[in-house]
DNA sequence: GCTGTCTGCCC
DNA sequence: ATTCTGC
DNA sequence: GCAGAATGGGCAGACAGC
């Protein structure tokens, strides 16, 4: 690597050129090999500079193709593209049968690694063009436009015709880009450091040849990369607000950096993201954290984000946790708004939860109900799963963006604009407590109305709602993030799934049954692959090798969805943990005790230890679940 | 029009 | 969602 | 502590194939 890039001299295309696709091929390429997140951020950062200065038009679709994003979630558009119909075009490419890929995709870990390795033998008339970036993304765009009848096969077709084209890495890319994982170890939060250290070192809206090329020269380091960081919070906090590279990569490129806040910036109408929380292993964490700051602690309501937009034209729209819109899918929302609002209320941004609500014995129904509902073009008339809104944050009023607020202020005035309802609009339950007995007992109650715990919030310091500065600033309490509390289970292991990525040549993950001592049985009850550590994973793979067998065991009860790569004897045990039980249509556990057809499942489940003091049939049993 | 499979999105 | 890991 | 990438259950919606 060089110390100083030139964006001229060292791109490997022309001023006006459109970008070539093996250019960001090249680019993924160093990324990937590279582990340290700053030098992938320079490394994309030069290549940017040079989309800048000679295609700016480009710059657009190169960041769109370093997101693997095709449009603001909100769009809703999607490529419909799985692994399934991904390995299916690359076998009529290649003439390599769906089996040899499969064993492939095993070896190798990675669809995109396997169509680099497997030469097209398509034969074409012409050699096809060289792939360019911003035919790449308008191909990926039209795959995502085909809709209705024949469109997979259509889409295949599409698929094949980039194939085809591809030069060295670029196939890698490609099919990554399709599968929806990219993985070069960088992505949106570098991708907006990238493009803020780009418009800082080789500022836009230049005249070809630039004058500026490298802002840094004559700087300090450090002073350079103060500079740098300024603008990539500037970004940062535009695409918090206004989350959508349409809106904010033209302003980039034609006013520069510095109009960025005046132009892009929180609107009623366009989802803003959403303030997250970190996991903590109790209070005593929580009081550690939060030390000499005041704090309240609110009920965490099992449901599903909605932030609720009223545009000063009156128009309604909700938003999901990522931004997807729900607007269709709660018409009852909607309706029910005015009769919310306070007369002084004229447009709105609320952060809430929407829950299940059972409208007969008033009380709050399980996230599972909640998911029965329709999710688009829902009709108020049909509507089976009622949701009360749980309203917790106030993130604009009239006008004004409320974001710098602090939490205290931003509650007081969510409180006094809106009025409640019950079963239809209410304000989360919550407190002002800062011993560890009322919070415990606060945690209890919590539970007892059937939410998952406590979100702990700070009233006055540090607290913004200021995503692109702290994205996770709020705490979350759950009974299952205790230790020693929660719902443990003595598993048994039987069978196991190959890795992908980083977990390639290991098993990814593994099938877990308990123990029906009544039939003699091992029932599936879910799969695990999270909690374990990289020497579990190592371990684990070594073991389990030396257990396969060639068919499931007569008295396995699973259903063929979960069919493993491999199947193992049932050998040993496992302790996991769960945060809840559900209904399962696909797992047998306990199977015709609480459902006749249904079996039971476990919801977050995770890896904790092996149990060897226990022996398989002593795992939980059918009746224990 | 029914059913199975795949995909994306909730958690 | 939960969890782990390199920086 | 951040950012990214492994991985979970389960649902509706879209489409293919019959």
């Amino acid at each position: 690597m060089k110390s100083k890039y030139h964006p001229i001299k060292d791109a490997c295309w022309r001023h006006g050129e459109k970008v070539p696709y093996l250019a960001l091929s090249k680019t993924f390429e160093m990324i990937e090999s590279t582990s340290a997140r700053l030098k992938m951020i320079e490394i994309l950062s030069n290549f940017l500079r040079s989309v800048i200065i000679l295609s700016p038009n480009d710059l657009l679709c190169c960041v769109y193709l370093c997101l693997n994003k095709l449009a603001p979630a909100y769009e809703g558009l999607e490529l419909g593209i799985g692994d399934t119909i991904l390995l299916r075009a690359i076998a009529q490419t290649t003439g390599r049968s769906m089996d040899q890929l499969k064993t492939s995709l095993h070896e190798k870990g990675d669809l995109g690694l396997v169509a680099e390795s497997s030469r097209s033998t398509q034969k074409t008339m012409f050699q096809p063009a060289k792939l360019t970036v911003s035919g790449v993304f308008s191909k990926l765009k039209d795959i995502a436009n085909l809709t209705g009848n024949a469109s997979q096969s259509k889409k295949g077709d599409k698929i094949k015709q980039l194939f085809v084209a591809c030069r060295q890495s670029e196939a890698r890319f490609i099919i990554r880009s399709l599968s929806g994982k990219l993985r070069i170890g960088l992505a949106e939060l570098s991708v907006l450091a990238a493009l803020g250290n780009a418009v800082y070192l080789s500022p836009p809206c230049q005249e070809y040849p630039p004058e500026i090329i490298d802002s840094s020269k004559g700087l300090s380091a450090e002073v350079a990369k103060k500079k740098m960081e300024q603008c990539g919070l500037i970004i940062k906090t535009a695409y918090c607000e206004l989350p959508s590279y349409d809106a904010i990569i033209p302003v980039l490129l034609k006013e520069g950096v510095e109009e960025l806040p005046n132009k892009c910036k929180l609107t009623p109408g366009i989802p803003l993201k959403p303030m997250l929380a970190h996991p903590t292993k109790g209070i005593v964490e929580v009081l550690r954290r939060f030390e000499n700051m005041e704090f309240t602690c609110e009920y965490k309501y099992d449901g599903e984000r909605a932030q609720i937009h009223i545009k000063d034209d009156g128009k309604i729209c909700i938003y999901s946790r990522n931004s997807e819109d729900n607007t269709s899918k709660y018409p009852d929302i909607i309706s029910r708004m005015p009769n919310i609002l306070n007369d002084d209320v004229k447009s709105c941004v609320i952060d809430s939860e929407a829950v299940a609500w059972d409208a007969v014995n008033k009380q709050i129904q399980p996230f599972q109900v909640l998911s029965h509902r329709k999710r688009k073009d829902a009709d108020i008339k049909d509507i089976k799963v009622q949701v009360c809104v749980y309203a917790f944050d106030l993130l604009y009023l009239n006008g004004e963006s409320l974001v710098q607020q602090p939490f205290r202020r931003r509650r007081e005035l969510l409180r006094s604009s809106f009025k409640e309802t019950e079963g239809e609009f209410v304000f989360a339950t919550s407190i002002i407590a800062s011993n560890t007995e009322a919070i415990e007992e606060f945690l209890d109650e919590s539970i007892k109305g059937n939410c998952e715990g406590l979100m702990v919030k700070t009233l006055d310091v540090d607290a913004t709602y200021e995503i692109a500065k702290r994205s996770h600033n709020w705490l979350k309490v759950k009974k299952d993030y205790l230790e020693g509390v929660g719902d443990t289970l003595d598993v048994v292991v039987i069978g196991g799934y190959k890795g992908t990525g980083k977990r390639t040549g290991r098993y990814g993950g593994y099938l877990l049954a308990i123990y029906d001592p009544d039939n003699e049985e091992f029932q599936s009850i879910c799969k695990i692959g999270t909690g374990l550590k990289d020497e579990d994973l190592e371990a684990h793979t070594k073991f389990f090798k030396e257990h396969t067998m060639e068919k499931p065991k007569p008295y396995y009860r699973y259903d063929n969805s979960h069919q493993p790569d491999e199947w193992f004897d049932a050998v040993q045990v496992w302790e996991i943990k769960a945060a809840d039980l559900s209904i399962s249509p696909a797992h047998r556990a306990a199977a015709g005790l609480v459902d006749p057809e249904k079996g039971i499942s476990l919801r977050f489940p995770r890896f904790l230890r092996i149990r060897d003091d226990k022996k398989p049939e002593e795992a939980t049993s059918a009746s224990q679940v």
